[in-house]
DNA sequence: ATTGACTCTAGACCTAACTCCAAGGTTTAT
DNA sequence: ATAAACCTTGGAGTTAGGTCTAGAGTCAAT
C-alpha cells in the first residue's frame, strides 16, 4: 500500500492533484489509516496512470469519469461498454482526422520553403497557411456548435 | 465590410468572443467607423475561422498568436516561419500518436465485445482497457512535466 | 522526546477561454 | 421620431483543472 506522496510520486502528479481527483469522483483511497491517511494499492496506481494517460489524449475529467463508471458499475453489462467505447472512438477518429489535416499542411508547407534567405513577403508558407486549412472548413458553414 | 455581429455570425462564434480575440491579440478590426464601430474585411473572417480551426485541433490561443504573430511581423523570413512550423509539426504528430493508441486500443475492444448479455464481470473491455492503454505509456516512467 | 518529513482539511488563488451584465450611444425601419 | 436591433466599454462571473497556503496532526529516526 502507498501513501498519497508515494502514489503521487510514481504516477508523476502532486498530491493536490491525487486529492482533487477524489473530490471529482475518478480515484478513490483504497484505504485509510487510524489517524485518516489515505492508502493505495496497484490497481489505485494503474487508474491514476490510465486517468493521465486519457486525459494526455484529449479526454476531460469527466470523459474519463465516464469511462470509469462503467468498470464500477454492477448494472453495466458489454453491450453499455461497448456503446460508450464507440462514441469515444468516433470523437476519436475525428479529432484524429483535423489534426491529420493540420500536419498535411505544414508537411507540404515545410517542404515548399527551404530558402533560407527568401524575405517575408516572399515566403511561401504564410500565403499557403490559410488555404490550406480552408479545405477543411469546407462544407462546414452551416455547422452548429 | 461586416460589423462585429455579422462577422461573429458567420464565423459561428459570439461578439464577446470576438472582442476577447482583440484584447488577446489575435484579431484587429480592419476599420472602425466614426462611432467607434469596429469593421472586418473578408480577410478577419478568413482569420477568424483560420483560429478556430486551429483551435479546434488543438492549439491554445497563445500557440495560434505564435503562428499568426509571424505573419504579421516584417523582420521574419522564411527560415522563422519554417522552423515555427516544423515544431509545431511534432507536437501535432506527437498528438496524433497519443489519439491513434486510443483509438486503435477502443478499435480492438469493439470487436471483442460482441456479447450483448454477456454480464460485466465478463466483459473483455474493461479487463483490456488498461493494459492497452498501458503501452503507450512504458519507457515514460520517469518523464518530467 | 524532539526534529524533519509526511499527512490532514478547508479554503483561497490561478490560468485559459470565454460569457454575461450594466449603462449607455448608434442605426435602421416605420 | 421613436422603437428595435445593433454597437460601445468596463468589469464581474464561470468552468476546468489544478496549485498554494495555513494550521494542525502523525510518523520515523536519532
Amino acid at each position: 500500500m502507498h501513501t498519497i506522496g508515494k502514489l503521487a510520486r510514481e504516477a508523476n502528479v502532486t498530491t493536490d492533484t491525487v486529492r482533487y481527483y477524489e473530490k471529482a469522483g475518478l480515484l478513490a483511497p483504497t484505504a485509510k489509516t487510524g489517524a485518516g491517511y489515505r492508502l493505495y494499492d496497484e490497481e489505485a496506481l494503474r487508474r491514476l496512470r490510465f486517468i493521465k494517460q486519457a486525459q494526455h489524449s484529449g479526454f476531460s475529467l469527466s470523459e474519463i469519469n465516464e469511462l470509469l463508471a462503467l468498470k464500477n458499475s454492477d448494472e453495466a453489462c458489454c453491450k453499455d461498454v461497448r456503446s460508450v467505447a464507440i462514441t469515444k472512438k468516433l470523437q476519436l477518429e475525428h479529432k484524429i482526422k483535423a489534426l491529420q489535416v493540420m500536419s498535411q499542411a505544414l508537411t507540404e508547407l515545410i517542404a515548399i520553403c527551404n530558402d533560407e534567405a527568401r524575405p517575408l513577403d516572399a515566403c511561401p508558407i504564410l500565403a499557403a497557411l490559410e488555404n490550406s486549412m480552408a479545405k477543411q472548413t469546407k462544407g462546414k458553414r452551416n455547422a452548429q456548435a
